[in-house]
RNA sequence: GCGCGUGUGGCGUAAUUGGUAGCCGCGCCAGACUUAGGAUCUGGUGACGAGAGUCGUGUAGGUUCGAGUCCUAUCACGCGCACCA
């Protein structure tokens, strides 16, 4: 009989649907294992052949750990809310949840075909109240929060205002936006609203006002990792600076945590150092410079305390606090002008005209170690919201303050021997200190390292600033303008923001007649009716972004269903973490900081038992298209096959790539494709029609894009996962290339053909040649699968089989355990021989086979004889030979004579098992 | 600019982790069965050479009995961050 894999692969998945297969649950006396794809968010488009690598890899880990007897939790939901929903319900006004559930329905009956292990029992959508009503939750927890900085985690806001009733802020060390200073009896002395005020200023979700990625196009703000190069990554819309009163999340309250925690964390390095890189942890000094006729200091941050003998002015970002302070009357309309030439442009223009500009404030700041007095500036390179968003400049060491220096004629005082800063900055942190001698401290002689350690010490022990970590981590912005998302379980009473009750929840989303802002710029929830409280106060209309929904869906997957809390502490403590993640490398700097934030919170006010998520990480490479070109020949009809291309003047033309295969376009079904093509001609080579290719984005617009459902439905599912893993190592980016596919389809062809020459009626030994193959390839697969090595298994397979077919095997219990091992890649024609076999159950609970290494012990080892690295001829020794007979076999082989050429060799190295080398 | 990563046949890749470079697959060549092949099976396939053999893992050095693997320099490509003081 045939291989039929459309037969096979309907009657299995029936069979796991209707018998709940893949359905787990907690069982304590078994060991856990939790393997987690990135969910998807469900678009218009459906999947593409490049959606499903990630799942196909995590499923044959989530099964082969199964049949290895854990306790594997394999789930998979939806992150539902997102823009094109919502633009479409713009333009259509179609509900965004219409839209949402039926691309849901299609990417389910996408996923179906390809047979994963997934317990759909246990799916989540990010946008189903029953989900949501947790997400508000644990905003209220944040809300009700303030970070210690002493004990290191998040607290109840509660002990803070007690505390402040009490002490004041005296002894507070908390995380907070600007540090406050105030007695108990002036807090008690404060009015409800303006202590609410304060108390904002440290809640861990905290309405903050914040300079905001503004994008008018999409009429909402935007987090920094959504938009790129000035504009929206979805969209393409421009995005200006704005200052706005916003949500957010007080995520660089826990920048040290999330650094010192990607060191237990099996990550990839690439990725890790993308995180550090995004935290962006610097020690350096923070300093004060008292302001020269007033009795206030200037406090800046540098990592460069050693090169404050080369100081020649101060810089402050356009938007600092100090610049109303120290601009002189003379200046006034000079500053004036250029913060308003500043506030137009948006962040873009700044980056792309890098033209130096700045403003001389009036002002003097003091040096405090030589007593100097130095300008200030304004300028908009320093950055207000890191730092102090004030520079001292150093214009020798510094490339930045190089430029400003060079373009206003500031003076330029080199501080390392040997630097030439005739062109420009010396930036590099080493050398010995020059003209670095003052009144109070002498740096010179000293390399860079010890100059900085120094004057750290100096400035703390003179007092004129203190030691600092700064991060360039910033808080997340948690509001968006925007209808399809979660609302904020927060109104306003006279202004201030209050939580509802937790009863209320979930605050569900309410209908509006229109998913447009309002006529007078309030966002989408304005248009909805009675959007308030009972009372009549009105609700927050802004909501959630899409971050929200998919940081913490992971263990809403353990316990999906309990309406008491968002995971019991039992199937927590159970289920713990997640032990292998696998998703896309993009999200480094978006939902795995995130995740990981929200997880340390909860887990510090004590509903979640690990403080980090995702212990081991895989991070997939993107599947590219690989689209086909055909070559019309200019002013014609013509087209002319790729290699001959060269003798005419040809235009490239993209061709759909359901015409080609193999490089091969189908010409007539070229000509039906298109009216235009209908009367085409084709110069061919070889019988044939060869179409160019070239390796780009897999988009419709591209013809390129492939669904796997094609693939199914042609070779089956089985093929399909099998040619995936084979494409190369799951964490390389490729493009997408059926060229090889007939090559894994002939495989379970081949596999197939041995089944059905299997005798199931006997029930013998394995031969000795029988057995080594087998055991071979359990151990071959097995170390493969460990370490997320799919292609090689793939090989290690075909190898297999190809042996067992040519000794003509008929043996059963060496099909059995090739079946065994066949699960996790190909489960459909797994199932089918299983039962075949004559067994009950389903081969997804099939005991994982174990190595008999006797099988693979050899009676003689071959040894390849090399001569000073050469090798020149191969011995056959019996394995019990010790290394002084290896040697002397070698050497008293008829061959070694023409090698040696009558010398004795100076010395012989012998490697058990591996190798001879004889050096002369 | 800074950080990370990758360079191996015509192509995708592999190499027991320092021990015979190129497994497995695609493609290609030859053959078998065929009226036919976008089917199946068998054999071959890094380059040069008639051959013995020589060369060969981006390039140039180094360490070693031995280097695709380790070290140094350099080039190319890819990714991330980017006025972060």
């Amino acid at each position: 009989m045939e291989y039929n894999h459309k037969e096979i692969e309907r009657r299995w998945q029936e069979y796991w649907r209707d018998n709940e297969i893949y359905k787990v649950t907690e069982d304590p006396s078994r060991k856990k294992f939790y393997v987690l794809d990135m969910f998807p968010y469900p678009s218009g488009a459906g999947l593409h052949v490049g959606h499903p690598l990630g799942y196909i890899a995590s499923d044959i880990y989530a099964r082969y750990k199964r049949q290895q007897g854990f306790n594997v939790l394999h789930p998979m939901g939806y992150d539902a809310y997102g823009l094109p929903a919502e633009q479409y319900a713009i333009q259509t006004g179609q509900h965004p949840e219409k839209t949402t559930s039926e691309n849901v329905a299609r990417y389910r009956s996408q996923l179906d075909k390809i047979g994963f292990s997934f317990d759909w029992s246990r799916e989540v959508r990010t946008c189903d109240p029953e989900y949501y009503k947790w997400t508000q939750w644990t905003f209220m927890k944040m809300f009700g929060s303030y970070y210690d900085r002493a004990l290191d985690k998040a607290m109840p806001i509660a002990d803070l205002e007690r505390h402040f009733a009490e002490h004041g802020s005296e002894g507070i060390n908390a995380a907070c936006g600007k540090e406050l200073s105030f007695t108990a009896e002036e807090w008690n002395a404060l009015p409800e609203k303006e202590r609410a005020e304060r108390l904002m200023n440290y809640r861990i979700a905290y309405l903050g006002e914040s300079m905001v990625n503004w994008c008018p196009g999409l009429g909402t703000v935007l987090a920094n990792d959504e938009v790129s190069e000035g504009v929206s990554v979805r969209g393409g819309f421009p995005v200006e600076q704005k200052v706005m009163k916003q949500w957010c999340l007080r995520v660089s309250a826990y920048a040290q945590r999330l650094l010192d925690g990607l060191d237990r964390l099996e990550w990839s390095d690439s990725l890790k150092e993308t995180q550090r890189n995004w935290i962006g942890r610097s020690e350096g000094a923070e300093m004060r410079f008292p302001v020269a006729g007033q009795d206030f200091s200037l406090e800046i941050f540098t990592t460069r305390a050693d090169t404050i003998f080369g100081v020649t002015f101060m810089v402050l970002a356009p938007e600092s606090k100090y610049v109303p302070m120290l601009t002189s009357p003379g200046q006034k309309e000079a500053v004036g002008a250029y913060l308003e030439e500043v506030r137009h442009k948006t962040e873009r223009e700044r980056q792309i005209e890098k033209k130096v500009s700045g403003v001389w404030t009036g002002s003097y700041a003091v040096n405090p170690l030589t007593g100097q007095e130095i300008p200030v500036w304004i300028s908009d390179y320093v950055l207000a919201g890191y730092g102090t968003g004030a520079i001292m400049a150093v214009p020798a060491h510094d490339s930045r303050d190089y430029a400003f220096a060079r373009h206003f004629n500031l003076p330029i005082i080199p501080l390392i021997e040997g630097a030439d800063v005739s062109e420009e900055s010396f930036d590099a942190k080493e050398g010995k200190m020059i003209n670095s001698r003052g009144p109070v401290l002498d740096l010179n002689g000293l390399e860079v390292r010890e100059a900085i350690a120094r004057t750290k010490k100096f400035i703390e022990e003179e007092d004129l600033g203190k030691v600092k970590v700064n991060y360039r981590l910033r808080d997340a912005i948690f509001s968006r303008q925007r209808y399809w998302g979660e609302p904020f379980p927060v109104y306003y009473e006279d202004g201030t923001a209050k939580l509802l009750p937790e009863t209320s929840l979930p605050l569900r989303l309410p209908p509006v007649a229109s998913y447009k802002p309002t006529p007078d710029g309030q966002p989408p929830l304005g248009n909805a009716e009675n959007w308030t409280t009972p009372e009549g106060f009105p609700l927050e209309v802004c909501t959630m972004p899409g971050f929200a929904g998919s940081s913490a869906y992971y263990l809403r997957y353990m316990d999906p269903h309990n309406s008491e809390a968002f995971v019991s502490r039992e199937a927590n403590e159970y289920w713990r973490d997640v032990d292998l993640y696998v998703g896309g490398a993009e999200h480094a700097t978006g939902h795995l900081i995130y995740s990981r934030f929200w997880n340390k919170f909860l887990h510090d006010i004590g509903a979640v038992a690990e403080d980090e998520p995702f212990r081991k990480l895989v991070n997939q490479g993107m599947i590219q298209g690989r689209s086909s070109f055909v070559y019309r020949i200019m002013n014609s009809n013509t087209f002319v096959s790729h290699g001959l291309r060269g003798d005419y003047d040809t235009t490239p033309i993209r061709v759909d790539i359901s015409l080609v295969n193999n490089d091969v376009l189908d010409t007539e079904a070229f000509r039906g494709w298109r009216p235009e093509y209908a009367d085409a001609e084709f110069i061919l080579e070889d019988g044939r029609y060869v179409c160019g290719h070239a390796v780009e984005k897999m988009s419709k617009s591209m013809y390129n894009v492939v669904n796997p459902d094609d693939i199914v439905e042609r070779y089956g599912a089985d093929t399909l996962r099998l040619y995936e893993m084979f494409l190369g190592p799951v964490e390389q980016s490729k493009p997408w290339d059926t060229n090889g596919i007939d090559g894994v389809n002939r495989f379970l062809k081949k596999l197939w053909g041995l089944f059905e020459k299997t005798d199931l009626e006997s029930d013998t030994e394995m031969s000795r040649e029988e057995s080594k193959t087998v055991n071979k390839l359990i151990k071959k697969v097995t170390s493969d699968i460990e370490q997320f090595s799919f292609n090689t298994s793939i090989s290690a397979f075909m190898i297999a089989v190809n042996e067992l077919t040519s000794q003509k095997s008929t043996n059963r219990r060496a099909m059995e355990t090739v079946t065994r091992l066949t699960a996790p890649f190909a489960p459909h024609i797994a199932e089918e021989f299983w039962h075949r076999l004559g067994n009950d159950g389903s081969v997804a609970d099939a005991e994982w086979p174990a190595v008999d290494e006797s099988a693979l012990v050899e009676d003689t080892v071959k040894y390849p004889v090399s001569f000073n690295g050469k090798t020149r001829f191969t011995i056959e020794v019996a394995a019990s030979a010790d290394k002084a007979e290896v040697e002397s076999l070698a050497l008293s082989n008829p061959a070694a004579a023409k090698w040696l050429d009558g010398k004795a060799p100076r010395k012989v190295i012998v490697v058990p098992g591996r190798i001879v080398n004889v050096v002369i």
